[in-house]
DNA sequence: ATTATCTATAGATCTATAGATAATGC
DNA sequence: ATTATCTATAGATCTATAGATAATGC
């Protein structure tokens, strides 16, 4: 077993129940088909999760959310400290993981669970995913990068687009990644001749 | 009653089904929630939609849809012809309605239904948003007015952080329709200095 | 003893159907 | 006759609880 309290059998759970509830959000996603997709009972899952699905759906979002804390931390500052490779890397990191629809999680998600744990989510949400970013834009900006702007729309832009870029799978045609960058592309420089 | 053959009660119905669903989506909403906020009994929507959650839902979102795409067209072609001037038109009008969640629709409503409905509701979605995006924004290239750029993925991002700032309630500040400016302004002038 | 599962089932909720009622329009 | 609702309820699904079982670790 781990030092850290986290056993095999429960990173498991959570890593699946995450790409489930990411996937359809806590409403389309009922105990069963967390169950199957792990191939035990739905009973099961009060082992791992007692006070039900509800606890279950916080502790998954609590493990997605650090991930992506840590996983977008390290990217914006293991990149060459320049906005495009900031954000290059940051998509690139966004892309490797389940697509994250925010929008959802506020406006359905959140709404679902008691009022208490839906506070908790919504800051741990902003502190792992917004502020990150916000962060970095700011510093570009203080380096003379950008021109003034206000980081709350465009990381709000960012997330919103590179959860969108998910869904365009280009189950043929180019990879994932250049239309990422594409996207940072426009975000960085526009369109407009 | 009208010549279309829309009553006024059908009207409200998939006015205010149109509300709830398009806020949390298709498995989150019930049709008890949607009968309460009718001020009806649950079983009265059977008269409207005979077969179900899922013949309401569709019923709903193609509404819905045909909405956007007159309204959407009509920002766009009623707009000086200038890119500028459409895409806030544009925005003025999506702001003007209850949010989309693309993403959600297409990543967790649509599997929920039958395929077939799955996909004519897919394809309505393409031709009620992105497609009268995408002319524009082609047609604004070919008068010269931007660089080379993938339509398709403009359009998605535009849709997306549209949907996101609906989001940004702005409760004290300022109002949506500056964020949005901000939105369209970022997309056509990027924000590298 | 703890971990991780199982079977069985109660209770709540949700969808859907059957049949009645009342108002309006021909 | 059509429109738009109602009450009552069947059947399905979903969440949650109780108690049993088996494997591993002290």
């Amino acid at each position: 077993m781990a030092q850290d309290g986290i056993s095999e059998a429960r990173k498991r759970v959570l890593d699946v129940a995450g790409q489930l509830f990411s996937e359809r959000g806590y409403a389309a996603v009922t105990l069963k088909d967390v169950a199957r997709a792990l191939g035990v009972k739905q009973a099961a899952l009060y082992y791992h999760a007692p006070g039900g699905k509800e606890e279950l759906f916080i502790a998954v979002t609590e493990h997605t959310l650090n991930r992506h804390r840590v996983g977008l931390t390290a990217a914006l500052t293991d990149a060459e400290p320049r906005l495009t490779h900031q954000l290059r890397a940051a998509a690139a990191w966004m892309l490797s993981q389940p697509p994250l629809d925010l929008s959802r999680f506020l406006r359905a998600d959140l709404p679902a669970l008691s009022g208490d744990n839906a506070q908790r989510l919504h800051d741990l949400a902003h502190e792992s995913l917004n502020a990150p970013l916000e962060d970095a834009l700011q510093q570009a900006y203080q380096r003379g990068e950008t021109r003034r702007f206000d980081p709350r729309t465009l990381t709000v832009m960012l997330l919103a687009a590179l959860n969108a870029v998910h869904e365009m799978k280009t189950p043929d045609g180019l990879p994932l990644e250049v239309v990422a960058n594409d996207i940072i592309d426009i975000l960085l420089d526009g369109v407009r001749r």
